[in-house]
RNA sequence: GGCCCCUUCGUCUAGCGGUUAGGACAGUGGCCUCUCACGCCAUAAACACGGGUUCGAGUCCCGUAGGGGUCACCA
């Protein structure tokens, strides 16, 4: 039955609804799939006007660690998913999870079971052997002696009838109650187990939608038991898919199930497009692609989330990158450039540097898959003279090369603006008077401008560098 | 193994009884062009299989196969 004691927590009464929650255990960093999961939480809450909230599962003790939560936390940061309360740790509420335990032992909705590991191990060895189901098949469910020796309280679940959840994703889900174990809520060291503080915390922090990852589908009806032992209300559920990797095994590490902060340090993601890639990993509204984030909360709901898992493939993550990259702001994406360029260089860039940048910015952005691209293929615009030649540029930089790169240069100085368009005019008047296509012309110019064969526009090139950095460029080529 | 879930182009998906089965990424061909990109156009590519139900099935039902999840004093 409820207890006086079951009122929400202060810090959570009163919520706009529906209340959603991501809940990590804090054994590693945010990686893609929980990264999901939390943005498909945080949109449901907006669409409906809700809130989102966090828990932090920081129950085992062992594998729990701080590094771990600072890194989920700067995740969830870093994409925007902030909870709107502070977080709620669940190992500081042992307390209370073993007082609801132990009322449900007092009601005798709970009981103590005695046996050891040893005699539980050999019960599943023979269920096993048999061909049996391998469950707790309930040897204390009656006894009423209590030994002076350790014990477990575990749930007296029903036996009979069956359980049905409606989910929001899944449909409608059935289970025999007769395949539910007397599941654990109380380990022999007094803590609880997950499936008590799960139910215990959701209850306490007002959680009306659960949405989580379909590995708990099984685990719901456990937890349906023990809330209608509580006489809880029930949370609605949504069991979103899983991510499997590109071979349809289940996301590991050498897949792309990283860190979100990966993402962002070494494959230079732009948040905006990892959320829209996983957004539309799972969830489809006809034929929209390009989903920014006020058009998510517009348009997200759990009914356009399907029910088979996706596989997750870094070229479409590119390439929504790729899109998200044009759209961004030029300075914003000097600053995200500017590190990794430093970091190639082995110096800081200038503040000259920074804006010889930005004014390529447009000509750049345009052909960068990710921030590593960007980075790497603007970092001939800060290379201090002279510069090394590629291959490729030491080719067109022949005889031949030179003589017309000698006239264009000639042409260029005489130059009175020093604007693209105006040196493009000055490019093709060369062109013209040599009976050259601008091809020729660009080709020893962008040698020697960039030291390599495949720049951006020599023109936008050189507006970028400035009249003396690009006739000296020419000129270390001359010799 | 028991139970639960899933199955449309290579991938993400649209489809909610009647469609030339649509879009996106990747692929291929082309156009544009000072190179590389971008952009644009075109092209190839799918209803896992077998039974039903129905005038009619990718859509509904039942099997089969394959994949996934779960069965802890882990979360």
């Amino acid at each position: 039955m409820p207890d006086a004691s079951d009122s929400i927590l202060p810090a959570f009464v009163g919520l706009p609804r529906p209340v959603t929650r991501f809940a990590p255990s804090p054994t590693g960093y945010l990686h893609i799939g929980g990264a999901r999961t939390a943005l498909f939480n945080w949109l449901y809450a907006r669409h409906h006007g809700g809130t989102f909230l966090l828990r932090i599962e920081d129950t085992d003790r062992a594998r729990s660690t701080d590094d771990a939560i600072a890194k989920i936390l700067d995740g969830m940061n870093w994409m925007g998913l902030t909870a709107d309360r502070p977080a709620l740790f669940q190992f500081a509420r042992a307390g209370r999870h073993a007082e609801v335990a132990h009322r449900l032992l007092d009601q005798g909705k709970a009981y103590r079971c005695y046996a050891t590991a040893e005699e539980l191990e050999a019960m599943r060895e023979e269920q096993k052997a048999k061909g049996l189901p391998q469950r707790y098949d309930g040897r204390w469910r009656e006894r009423t002696d209590t030994p002076d020796l350790p014990y477990v309280v575990r749930l007296k679940a029903p036996r009979e009838g069956e359980t049905v959840i409606e989910d929001k994703v899944q449909g409608t889900v059935r289970q025999a109650n007769s395949e539910l174990d007397d599941f654990v809520l109380l380990r022999s060291d007094g803590t609880p187990t997950y499936m008590l503080a799960v139910v215990v915390d959701d209850h306490d922090m007002g959680v009306t939608d659960v949405i989580r990852g379909d590995d708990h589908l099984t685990n719901t009806f456990r937890q349906l038991a023990l809330i209608r032992a509580l006489g809880w209300p029930e949370p609605s559920y949504a069991h979103v898919p899983m991510i499997h990797g590109p071979d349809g095994a289940k996301l590991s590490k050498r897949h792309g199930a990283l860190g979100v902060e990966a993402y962002r340090d070494e494959m230079g993601i732009l948040p905006e497009a990892l959320e829209n890639y996983l957004l539309r990993l799972g969830w489809a509204h006809g034929d929209t692609e390009l989903v920014g984030r006020d058009e998510a909360v517009k348009l997200f709901d759990l009914d356009g989330v399907g029910r088979s898992p996706g596989r997750f493939d870094l070229k479409k993550l590119e390439s929504v990158n790729a899109h998200y990259m044009k759209q961004a702001d030029n300075c914003r994406l000097v600053a995200l450039a500017a590190p990794r360029m430093a970091e190639s260089l082995g110096a800081e860039l200038t503040a000259q540097n920074r804006e010889v940048l930005l004014r390529s910015m447009d000509e750049l952005k345009t052909r960068a898959k990710n921030l590593n691209d960007l980075a790497a293929s603007a970092l001939f615009l800060v290379r201090t003279r002279p510069l090394a030649m590629d291959e490729a540029a030491s080719k067109l930089l022949d005889d031949a090369g030179l003589s017309l790169l000698a006239d264009t240069r000639a042409s260029l100085a005489a130059a009175t603006d020093w604007d693209r368009d105006a040196l493009e005019a000055v490019g093709k008047a060369v062109a013209e008077a040599r009976e050259l296509g601008l091809g020729k012309v660009a080709g020893p110019l962008r040698a020697a401008l960039t030291g390599q064969a495949n720049a951006p526009s020599v023109f936008a090139v050189m507006a970028a560098l400035g009249r003396d950095e690009s006739l000296g460029r020419i000129d270390d080529a001359l010799g």
